[in-house]
DNA sequence: TGATACCTAACGACCGGTCGGTAAATTCGC
DNA sequence: GCGAATTTACCGACCGGTCGTTAGGTATCA
């Protein structure tokens, strides 16, 4: 049964998010999970294997969300709203791997971080798409695709740091607040005069 | 002469930068600065000495470059435009220690964090201020104030992680980009209105 | 019997930090 | 003005401890 083997990855998760990767040791993930640290190696090669099992899922998913949330949307600006929407809500809603995603790249080997990144770019590339074609159409206002797109993509991630899910609002609420924020932001001049410089 | 000083706290931002708090071992940073380990002991306490010297030094100037920002600027739609500025320009221009700055807090003892996530508190609370008082002015939107703060300044603070100061924009045009995008954010499709009188 | 899922014990590498010592510069007593 | 005392800025050697990892053994169960 692999029912171990998803103990000591939840545990990790836990770990890695509260210590940080390099803060936590083989002993700590054995110790959560109740067994000695040398039976982890039966169930994982190494500590840094897990690590890249956890972001790999987390970003597997994260992809697969967004593209369910994209699939019946139609009209840019709706579809730019549902991006953030999914965006804003997988990473609230696991919050923890999301944060050790942005925060530990540099735990893994050379050849995982760019099999990661490479995830990653993908995952961005879906919503440069969306700006491109939101200002072509002339929807949005005529944005630099690739600071928005680290814009939008970074705002709504970081909501991962500071979210207790304990708080005052909800993941929905704050969705609400994102998804006006970023639309209007895009919008820009649309509605106003230029302000004064 | 404070010189040799000086160098191991330069070599340890680039260090700390490049392989992070943990990643990086006294032996790097004695070897970066031309000396040996144990002398490293004569100029810093410790390791953690060493970060909290960093961490206090780009707090203490980012709060100062901030508050001389908004010295002589008027109206709060400017004041907002001065400080958004301020904060994403010292991001990109001091990138690495701001890295440092978000990324390795972890690495501090119970009481230096809790020293730096005060002057962070103190910092966050001016953005906090010029959002209230722009909502209650009417200028910008009934935004909420805890997480548009948050969420301007971690959209600047991310900058930090992807400028390359050799790449296509300078400093000063994705300040703009920042500024125009947060200030429609704020204004969520409001169209000027003289305030009061 | 043999695969599964764990264990105990131990490995070498490396870590942050300390120690005693020292050459050179600076300060001080006279 | 000059020798003595002290401080500055560093070094090489080493410490106890922890790290990730491995070898080899054992209980359970089909």
């Amino acid at each position: 049964m692999a029912e171990m083997k998803t103990t000591i990855k939840t545990v990790c998760i836990d770990l890695f998010f509260k210590k940080g990767y390099f803060a936590t040791s083989i002993s700590d993930i054995a110790g959560g999970s109740g067994i000695q640290k040398a039976s982890i190696y039966y169930h994982y090669a190494s500590k840094e294997d897990l690590l890249f099992h956890i972001l790999t899922s987390t970003m597997d998913d994260l992809t697969t969300t967004l593209k369910q949330g994209l699939a019946a949307v139609q009209g840019i600006e709706q579809r730019m709203r549902a991006a953030v929407r999914s965006h804003v809500c997988f990473h609230l809603e696991r919050q923890k791997e999301n944060f050790i995603a942005n925060a530990e790249l540099r735990g893994l080997t050379a050849e995982h971080y760019r099999s990661i990144v490479k995830k990653r770019d993908e995952y961005e590339s879906i919503f440069q798409d969306l700006l491109r074609q939101g200002t072509d159409e002339g929807v949005f206002a005529d944005v630099d695709v690739k600071i928005l797109s680290y814009a939008i993509l970074t705002l709504c991630t970081a909501g991962a740091t500071w979210y207790n899910s304990n708080g005052r609002l909800t993941v929905d609420e704050i969705a609400d607040i994102y998804e006006n924020f970023i639309i209007s932001g895009l919008k820009q001049g649309r509605f106003e005069r230029p302000a004064g410089h």
